[in-house]
RNA sequence: GCGCCCAUCGUCUAUCGGUUAGGACACAAGGUUUUCAUCCUUGGAAGCGGAGUUCGACUCUCCGUGGGCGCGCCA
């Protein structure tokens, strides 16, 4: 048998990482059985469904690289084979009319009365409930449209889905949908139940816990593989120490006996960890395309500059695209910005403004610009000073970058190089004297 | 209230009856009287409680406790 899933949404505008995380682990389960991913928009809500609602959710799956392979299936079109469905439920008594609202008339569906319901849980284990504990359940309203349960499992027997993933707040509804399936006589999928991600408070991840939606993250500079791996750890694990896995590794390595059973927290501390993980791990070429074109929008130029110099430094320390290009503005131009506090705590001090001139007159008068003897001239001036490497080296680098961050302080230099070090520290000991930082 | 499910470091997790309970994030210290980052080393940090089964329970069973979910003519 061959395996088909889907990713069930409903479009909303909004995707919740919840939701797309089921997505991923129907993806990956898909793609380790060598089976079917399917979409199935579930937009029976036409006021919330709109296209662009619609096309969030598209960009979303394809930005996160979540492929699927048969053409998207739209709930709203299957409206008149649910109907017929209940119908012909009605037809042989396993699902009976009433108008106990006042409303009018609705189809309810029976519930077996007496007897144990179970089903097996591919990550859950058996689940088990009495039939005196559930309840016959509307299928169709009273205005006639048909209610999801219905429509979901009449989907589902229609695309010959043979898996449901979905989020563990389905498993309740299981026991109902699973008797749908006999009452239809269609074959009774598996199912999957995973964990919720839940905030500090153990409740449900929600937008007041913090970015909650796949575009957010998007926005805020996350890379789609990181987010996809960060979500992938959150319920699942290889079994071994390994944490940062490639798509290949992670489809190999898939299967949902290895899911977790119990809620996990969201910790964006790790997110960000394994954010920069990633930005470390791209080819240069890829950082350089993303570097630059940062750098460009923010108005930079990136001629006469030591372009794959700067990268080196910047690969290895950036957490965030967003974060450039302004960590490495005074790179690319001579108006970079000065931080307040750090002009407070390193340039507003006794001694600084002769000091960067002094510095600048040493430098200048170098045979050979390098890391090297741009060190071995600060730490003799500290020397002869009696102040040390430290009371010199702040003082220069918030001079020249305007921040307390950065690279290494003479790798940073003679990136810089030469002329615009000391043209900066001769302009910034100016500016000290005239009051005009 | 009734039903279902869950429970290992602060967090994500490994362990599927026998381990000094391992890894990662975060945190702390050191390499590094130049920051941040990277890299390396080190450190602290966990089996919810109580019974039972067993030669031996984190692991199996039961009872508590705590948490989550469900109980719509929402999806």
């Amino acid at each position: 048998m061959s395996v088909r899933v889907r990713f069930a949404p409903s479009p909303t505008g909004n995707v919740h990482i919840g939701n797309i995380r089921a997505a991923i682990f129907n993806w990956l389960f898909a793609r380790h059985e060598g089976g079917k991913f399917l979409l199935r928009v579930e937009d029976t809500d036409r006021e919330r469904s709109t296209q662009e609602a619609i096309d969030t959710l598209l960009g979303c799956m394809a930005w996160l690289g979540l492929d699927f392979d048969e053409p998207t299936v739209f709930q709203s079109k299957q409206c008149a084979r649910h109907l017929a469905v209940a119908d012909e439920l009605v037809r042989k008594g396993l699902a009976y009319k009433d108008n106990k609202g006042g409303g009018g008339e609705c189809v309810i569906f029976r519930m077996p009365k007496e007897g144990r319901l179970e089903y097996t849980d591919l990550v859950k284990g058996t689940i088990k409930k009495k039939a005196e504990d559930t309840q016959d359940f509307v299928i169709v309203r009273s205005d006639g449209t048909p209610v999801f349960h219905l429509s979901n499992v009449v989907d589902d027997i229609d695309m010959a889905i043979t898996h449901v993933i979905r989020g563990d707040d389905h498993v309740e509804n299981t026991f109902k949908h699973i008797e749908l399936f006999k009452a239809i006589g269609a074959p009774v999928p598996l199912y999957a139940h995973l964990p919720m991600i839940v905030n500090n408070q153990g409740k449900p991840y929600s937008k007041r816990d913090g970015a909650a939606f796949v575009g957010e993250f998007k926005e805020q500079g996350y890379l789609p593989d990181a987010l996809f791996n960060f979500l992938l750890l959150l319920g699942w694990a290889p079994g071994d120490d390994r944490e940062v896995l490639t798509r290949e590794e992670m489809i190999a390595l898939f299967t949902l006996d290895r899911c977790k059973s119990s809620a996990a927290r969201f910790d964006v501390k790790k997110l960000v960890w394994m954010n920069g993980e990633y930005i470390r791990r791209q080819p240069r070429e890829v950082f350089e395309a993303e570097f630059v074109s940062r750098v460009q929008a923010g108005g930079l130029s990136t001629e006469g500059v030591d372009l794959a110099g700067i990268m080196e430094q910047m690969q290895i320390r950036t957490k965030f695209y967003s974060e450039l290009p302004a960590s490495c503005a005074y790179f690319f131009t001579d108006a970079y910005a000065f931080d307040p506090k750090a002009v407070e705590k390193r340039l507003k001090v006794e001694g600084v403004t002769a000091l960067l001139d002094e510095v600048a007159e040493s430098y200048a008068a170098l045979p050979i610009f390098d890391v090297q003897t741009a060190h071995e001239t600060l730490t003799a001036m500290g020397e002869s000073r009696g102040t040390g490497l430290g009371s010199m080296v702040h003082p220069v680098r918030v001079a020249v970058s305007g921040l307390t961050e950065g690279p290494g302080l003479f790798e940073m230099l003679v990136l810089l190089g030469r002329d615009k070090v000391c043209a900066r520290l001769r302009d910034v000991a100016k500016r000290l004297r005239d009051g005009s930082l």
